[in-house]
DNA sequence: TGTACATCAGTGAACGCGCGTTCACTGATGTAC
DNA sequence: TGTACATCAGTGAACGCGCGTTCACTGATGTAC
């Protein structure tokens, strides 16, 4: 362990970590934690007070960046799909004009962020939005993570890997797909017995290859 | 309404309802009230005090029938998965030898069980379960109802409306595609737009389509 | 049929807890002049 | 550059609440004899 006495003096470890009075960075700050709190101690451990607790502040601070609680959750699953949709900007330009990998790709993510993040998962697809007019920046980043989807859709009809038919439609269906098989693996619902026999990805393969009408390989 | 009191001197109202010391009936009693909870309220206001004061019983009464409320919980669980099987059950006997329908149909219902019981649905399948063999009557009646998707799979290969592959992965994804969809559905995240030109059971059918080598008809 | 007694399924008081939220306040910051 | 002041983002005490759970208890029931 670095031996910091000689600079002690200069630099004292008190000041080093020194508490400023303003934080600078809280209302993100407070997000990150909310999520590492998920990622911890699950959704059940969740609380106003405890996020402000390891965010170092006092449990009033919160209410200068959000409304309430419920705020505060909007805002991680805000982030929960902000996350997804980087990911997915990404795919989509890594396999620009190759829409069957970008369908693959995407939600193999999809699954992959389930799986890392199984309570942000929850969160961010919880519908914590009943008053969805109160956070425009949630339904603003759902919408986008759903174009992105429905243009997908789009370009595999074109190529005839679906039938072309309403592109809504299978935008819903896949996402539907998708969704629920990472949804029954999140919460233990697929049997031991299946899972020693078949990965979640090779789940997902194999109900992505149901409703292609071409064979969509593993090795992708 | 009917005149009682002449004999309300032989059966006066108070005896009629008379709370009796033992209720009698209270384990049933609390799963069933915990559901109407559930309805009326939603999964947020369910704790073992409010069940057990609207079972009109005391707070603690419930700990006689039941080790925690997780305990209930999972009975509630088990409630909604024996509702399932019971439909499945019947949908099976009524469409004896084809699978087609036997699939489309129960899968329906589940459609069916989310949308009138929100939150039952989220409970029957939020995975309660963390330590499964605590709870092994919820165990049971899970497993019975994949059993019965896994026939129904089968058989619908055997008919060619699948390829002939893996049960279980075919049932899973099955599984995944219904659960996924009514989950998105319950949770709000299907656009206001798309639910307007597609109902429910539109996209259902429509998923189902995606998967069947033939035509499921929407007059099924 | 009557009685003694074990067992069962309730009661109600009590415990301790963490929670969301409000409020009067204060320290820090930025800006106008 | 210095000063006055408005605004912002924190603090910490306090409120009231419902919760899960335990415990000593008691009323009702069923059974052995």
């Amino acid at each position: 362990m670095l031996n910091l006495s000689k600079y002690a003096v200069l630099y004292p470890v008190k000041n080093m970590k020194q508490k400023k009075y303003h934080h600078g960075n809280l209302k993100n700050t407070l997000i990150q934690v909310g999520i590492k709190i998920l990622a911890e101690e699950g959704i059940g451990a969740l609380s106003l007070r405890k996020v402000a607790k390891n965010a170092g502040v006092s449990h009033a601070a919160p209410y200068a960046h959000f409304k309430d609680k419920r705020a505060l959750i909007a805002a991680m699953a805000t982030e929960g799909h902000t996350r997804i949709y980087e990911k997915n900007s990404e795919i989509i330009e890594v396999f620009a004009d190759m829409p069957l990998q970008q369908l693959v790709k995407t939600a193999c993510a999809y699954l992959d962020f389930g799986m890392d993040n199984p309570d942000l998962f929850r969160i961010t697809f919880s519908g914590v939005v009943e008053r969805e007019r109160d956070y425009p920046a949630l339904v603003e980043i759902t919408q986008k993570n759903f174009e992105i989807l429905r243009e997908i859709a789009l370009r595999c009809q074109a190529e005839g890997i679906f039938d072309a038919d309403d592109a809504d439609l299978l935008a819903v269906s896949l996402w539907g797909t998708v969704h629920g098989l990472v949804s029954l693996i999140l919460q233990g619902q697929i049997s031991g017995e299946v899972l020693a026999h078949n990965s979640p990805r090779k789940l997902l393969l194999f109900s992505l290859n149901q409703m292609t009408r071409v064979e969509v390989g593993a090795g992708l």
